[in-house]
DNA sequence: TGTGATGTTGAATG
DNA sequence: GCATTCAACATCAC
């Protein structure tokens, strides 16, 4: 269920499970998540290396060989990893595995098949390749203000498209959209300048919110949209009703009531 | 039984 | 080129 909080929780595990542990066997499941080889050439590039550590970039996952290669975990709507030592515990929709030396495995799960995993020799070149913009966590205020500037799309989009700023999904949008009472459907170039920081400073606090408590969305505190994101709820502020529209491509939940809409 | 779900991408359209 | 919309991907849960 990844956001940038939860691919930052998943790289947690990864570095404490899978670092400095030479892989002896690569199992492929099922090799249809695995974007750019095969699942043969997938077992034959992978045997017998070792992890040595991670990069993480918005949603993007990346563990660092030890030739220099990367290997990219995007773990689309499903995907999760779990590291286990007995047969029993193997999850079920497991698509490929890599046992180490230690007798434990690191299995990637995946039921939905969303996920993305891709083998990548130069990793500079893939990120300019996929456009993929700068971690939501580490752009600057000045960068995203003068991004804004010139979008006319609606916030919403803006704040999902990954190649300004990676690592916000369907939810944290939603989200910083009602903490900062944006309506989603402004039009980012219309939000004042001060509306515009306002956003930028909410969407650091709840990233490090979720960050520093490996929180999932059930988890937030009741004043957060999360857990209200059913249509004709009382939203938090108490006084307006949670409804639901398509903006930007996916279902967005708000409350007129409390969000102004820019435009 | 039908519907929608945390994400990305490519095609089609304006 | 840009922005937007839609369908597709595959499975599960309600």
């Amino acid at each position: 269920m990844p956001e940038l909080p939860e691919v930052n929780t998943f790289q947690r595990y990864f570095d404490e499970t899978s670092l400095k542990q030479k892989i002896v066997i690569v199992k492929v499941q099922d090799d249809k998540i695995i974007r750019n080889v095969s699942g043969d050439e997938f077992i034959d590039l992978l045997t017998g290396r070792t992890f040595t550590g991670s990069y993480r970039r918005g949603k993007y996952l990346f563990g660092i060989l030890d030739n220099g290669h990367h290997l990219l975990l995007h773990f689309g709507m499903t995907g999760d990893l779990v590291y286990y030592s007995e047969v029993e515990d193997q999850p079920r929709h497991e698509r490929f595995a890599f046992h180490f030396e230690n007798g434990y495995i690191l299995g990637f799960d995946c039921p939905r098949k969303f996920a993305r995993i891709s083998y990548i020799e130069n990793l500079e070149n893939y990120i300019e390749e996929k456009k993929l913009g700068e971690d939501a966590q580490r752009i600057t205020e000045d960068y995203f203000l003068e991004k804004m500037k010139s979008k006319k799309g609606s916030i919403k989009g803006f704040l999902l498209n990954q190649s300004i700023l990676a690592g916000m999904g369907n939810l944290y949008a939603d989200e910083v959209c009602y903490q900062t009472r944006i309506h989603p459907e402004s039009v980012s170039n219309k939000i004042p300048k001060k509306k515009k920081q306002e956003l930028f400073q909410k969407m650091q606090e709840i990233l490090q919110y979720a960050i520093d408590r490996s929180v999932n969305y059930k988890d937030y505190p009741e004043n957060y949209l999360f857990q209200w994101r059913v249509d004709g709820t009382i939203a938090p502020d108490k006084k307006s009703k949670v409804e639901s529209a398509t903006i930007a491509g996916r279902t967005t939940y708000f409350s007129k009531g409390w969000q102004k809409k820019y435009t």
